[in-house]
DNA sequence: CAGCAAATGAGGGATAGACCTCATTTCCCC
DNA sequence: GGGGAAATGAGGTCTATCCCTCATTTGCTG
């Protein structure tokens, strides 16, 4: 199958916000030969159509996309064209992220720091029905402290804090008691060790759990 | 001058810490014809050393880079080699550090997210010693809702507290009061229009204030 | 079914932070 | 020399947050 491929023409659909990473990409993919570029999308929902529609052989994802977050487009990607190989490459280097990716079972991740040369090597074997996680990543969760990690409801409520909202706030929008905003925050600080709003912070923006669709 | 420049050679430095990036610049530098890329810095204290050696005609400056951020380098190089000029590329689209680029009368301003023809056009134009602001960027200006900008100090006790510092810590480090970092922080808080920490680390991420090394 | 984790909720204590007023020193600029 | 902004410091009030303990419901898993 993979041999089949490989002479046949791979399709790919390149999805960043950033006109310049297209670009490189661009010339990554055209360096491995026999690739068609069928789309490039600058946000997320863009990449969900476009994949959608085009069902490429690889989607080039950038992590932290506007109007919709990797996580969610890659979700929707495996939905809607499950043979798609999809190759992450993420700016958020917070090891929960990458194990979130990880868990996930993408088929390719790449921090954007590491070499196109590498990148470009693993997209080939990855369009070969490989898998490939980039060096920097696997050294990333290989020293992790391995903290426990958030629950799901604690994360959701991490997010409303770093937004700016008090635990009233929270606690109303969430149709639940000060209380039990006031418990998931302790817990949660707990778990990571930490002892204030601003070092809160400081991590969730470590690990790239902000949506913070102006900043990159 | 500038006739006689143009037919000479013309030598560049590229400093940004994504080497998928300075692919992308160096295509565009490539494009321009008659510029030589004489270096490529993945970090602020590299691009300073590099342009104190080597005094190019061009340097590209990520505003975010590790290890001295881009506003640093940029002091730095007009000192050491004031003849170049200097583009910044920033991804950071807060009004108040684009603001703080123009007020530093930088040679050219980019945000990440234009294309590549308006950079390459800007360039030729910088090159020229001419200058050149993105669009994107005097269009942000434009409807900026022109806030009452912060003073040293009271930057400096913001960018402590987005590190997770307390009151007490900050007094402590700055050798001053609490009481005093108390009165930056209320000040601070009511320019900005904010009633909380969060908001306030809000805003500071908004407007790419924070020391994240990690992040880009 | 027993055990466990997640999510919910409450009581209560201690304190850091938010916000007010008032005052001093320094330094720059007209 | 006087006006103004920045930085410093203190007094005091009030409340949100931080953290502790204890308890209930739900749902999964050995």
């Amino acid at each position: 199958m993979s041999a089949a491929q490989s002479s046949a023409v791979r399709t790919a659909v390149i999805a960043d916000d950033h006109p310049l990473v297209r670009n490189a990409l661009r010339e990554i993919l055209k360096g491995l030969g026999n690739v068609e570029i069928v789309g490039e999308a600058e946000n997320g929902l863009e990449a969900i159509s476009m994949t959608r529609e085009t069902r490429p052989s690889l989607l080039t994802l950038d992590a932290g996309m506007p109007l919709s977050r990797g996580m969610e487009v890659f979700g929707e990607v495996r939905r809607w064209s499950p043979e798609t190989r999809v190759a992450v490459v993420t700016g958020f280097t917070g090891v929960g992220s990458l194990a979130d990716w990880v868990a996930a079972n993408v088929d390719g991740l790449f921090l954007k720091t590491c070499p196109p040369e590498e990148m470009g090597e693993g997209f080939e074997l990855i369009l070969n029905d490989g898998s490939y996680v980039s060096k920097a990543v696997l050294q990333k969760l290989r020293d992790a402290p391995d903290k426990d990690e958030l629950t799901q409801r604690e994360r959701q409520v991490l997010h409303m804090i770093a937004s700016g909202n008090s635990n009233a706030e929270i606690a109303e929008r969430l149709s639940i008691s000060v209380k039990t905003v006031d418990n998931h925050r302790t817990r949660m600080m707990a778990k990571l060790g930490v002892h204030s709003v601003a070092q809160l912070l400081a991590y969730a923006l470590k690990e790239g759990l902000l949506d913070q669709s102006s900043q990159l």
